[in-house]
DNA sequence: TTTAGCACTCGAAAGGCTAGAGTGCTAAAA
DNA sequence: TTTTAGCACTCTAGCCTTTCGAGTGCTAAA
């Protein structure tokens, strides 16, 4: 159990570290916050907070950088609930009010801002229904066999689907089909639609039907749609980026569908989870982010239609600030979502 | 004007740099490729493609790299016309067969084969009609007066966009709308359903066509749609780009959509344009990618529906390989582009 | 025209030195 | 009992010097 100026100089020192870069010394400490007590007090309780794991020195004559653990406690336990300056959130507010109404653009937008406020690489999946309900079927003849499917979900999703047919088949036909499917599956899940292949005789019919849940189920996985990133070169300006091999296998991870798949799914999708999530130094499980941590949120209306969104950046982090963002934006989106779906 | 033998040490100098990433001089160039004259020879060819413009030394006292001027004269006049092994296009025509009939689905493959193939940073920007006509329109009633308008354009590309009216709707009268929209304006352009707009009385009619046009402007700007990237973190595997500024300036060029629009509209997308185009160092107009080398080409049915699509490495580059990579994935995509379109 | 030979150049790598920030410990002061 | 001044000690970053070797340009012979 840590003293209260225990805890008060560990805040400091990942204050000091995050702005400064450095490793900080007790006597740089004592002198640039002016503080009551002196460098040997301060060494005795860094001594300390290095025994209990929440500091460490690179070397013995250095100064002191917070472990890992000391910058999880820090989020934990000594950060408190900040949220971001209030012109600040106008300020974005007023940008996601002037973008056109398109949930595409809005989640451009997000990711920008997440970047640019938190100057570190952001990431917005698009939205995607809980689970999905049909909303809204449309064929459309293109050319000769091609024919374009559009799918609308409830809660907004659309997707398409080009597909090629055995033989050419007339708009009027096409139009008919998604009229009768129309009428008897609106608001059916894929599991009611699925139920109807087997009572249609019509081959055209059992296509579509097909089809249709095959993209349902598609659908249902979190990573079908997009990612939207922006902000990769802002990582690239931090000084712990500057070995090579670490930006490497970060960005690496950031980039592969599947790595986020999983890191997603072991946090903010996962069903207990609520809030923010605050990964630092790949927690033992991911390797490649080891120098980075990473903060995450779901935004959406839950139940309805959500996605994640988040941030990555090193270890060496201005939490507060990257929280209050994620946090913000998150809400923000929700909000938005939320209005569009159940004025 | 070069000798032969110029032409051909050149050639030998710029392959060895590209493979050993070490300036290269006279007496391991004749080792290792065993020509039948003596390092002192190819030391007297050196300085004359020294004094030429077409390499250069890092100092007085190290091998040759080539230059900006040097890369441009390999690529223009000695590269030649090089096409991938068969079995690497048959590879690759296999993967696209194989992805689901997808327009966003193709140009996210695209984008990785090409970062793969070219262990480089590749860009696809998503199809759009040249100039759009319209091909249907679709709208979906969702909540109270939200609104989801679907347009179909003629080349297979889809827009929506979220719309909030003033007064609540019903589903029938907004599939009336659309319906008598899709008999009027099936196959117009922006021009003529802009018409459309100053004769109809009804308001709601006139909002719709508003939008429509709207959206059809927006769809015209080459980068309205998506950018598919993929292989960023491969040119930070390059060793050119281990001063940390350099990535840094390359890859915040790479993001902004804003710089892509500069580059593309300069090469690719100028009426005059055809073929590949090479950019090699930023070509004295883009400060940021002065490492760097980009290889673009344009995409589609040229006159209907276009996109573009290439990659970013460093100057160093397997300009053949890249090339023909490049060429091949646009060729491909293209035929699928075609196919689709008019089966 | 080509090539062997040679003196010269210059950076990369290795070793040695120094300055200085930071530490832990001890003993006195509060 | 807690704080602090003082001090000896540690260790790296930065700087200088030296050495090594790959590469060069030039000259004179083949």
């Amino acid at each position: 159990m840590l003293t209260e100026r225990q805890k008060f100089i560990l805040a400091l020192v990942i204050r000091e570290y995050v702005d400064s870069t450095q490793p900080v010394g007790s006597k740089r400490l004592a002198e640039a916050y002016n503080l009551d007590y002196s460098s040997a007090t301060i060494r005795n309780e860094m001594a300390a907070l290095t025994e209990a794991g929440y500091l460490q020195q690179p070397h013995t004559s250095a100064g002191r950088t917070p472990t890992e653990e000391g910058y999880r406690y820090f989020v934990s336990q000594l950060m408190g609930h900040t949220t971001l300056p209030t012109h600040i959130e106008r300020t974005i507010e007023h940008q996601f009010y002037q973008a056109r109404n398109d949930f595409d653009q809005w989640m451009r937008l997000a990711a920008s801002i997440l970047a640019r406020q938190s100057q570190a690489a952001s990431l917005v999946t698009s939205l995607h229904p809980e689970h999905a309900r049909l909303k809204h079927l449309e064929l459309i003849s293109t050319r000769g066999r091609q024919v374009l499917m559009v799918l609308v979900f409830e809660g907004g999703e659309v997707r398409q689907q080009m597909l090629a047919l055995a033989e050419p088949v007339s708009q009027e036909r096409l139009s008919q089909v998604a009229n009768w499917l129309n009428d008897v599956a609106e608001g059916n899940d894929v599991a009611a639609i699925a139920a109807l292949i087997s009572q249609r005789e019509d081959a055209l019919e059992q296509d579509i039907l097909r089809l249709t849940t095959d993209e349902m189920r598609q659908s249902d996985s979190v990573l079908a749609g997009e990612i939207f990133r922006d902000g990769i070169s802002n990582v690239l300006a931090e000084p712990e980026f500057a070995e090579p091999g670490v930006a490497h296998r970060a960005l690496r991870f950031w980039e592969q569908r599947a790595h986020l798949e999983d890191l997603l799914s072991q946090t903010v999708l996962s069903p207990s989870s609520g809030g923010i999530h605050v990964l630092i130094g790949g927690e033992g499980t991911w390797e490649d982010l080891s120098e980075c941590s990473v903060v995450l949120s779901r935004y959406g209306v839950p139940g309805v239609a959500t996605g994640a969104l988040g941030v990555l950046g090193p270890t060496r982090m201005p939490y507060a600030h990257t929280i209050s963002t994620v946090r913000f934006v998150a809400g923000l989106l929700s909000d938005l979502v939320g209005e569009t779906l159940s004025e």
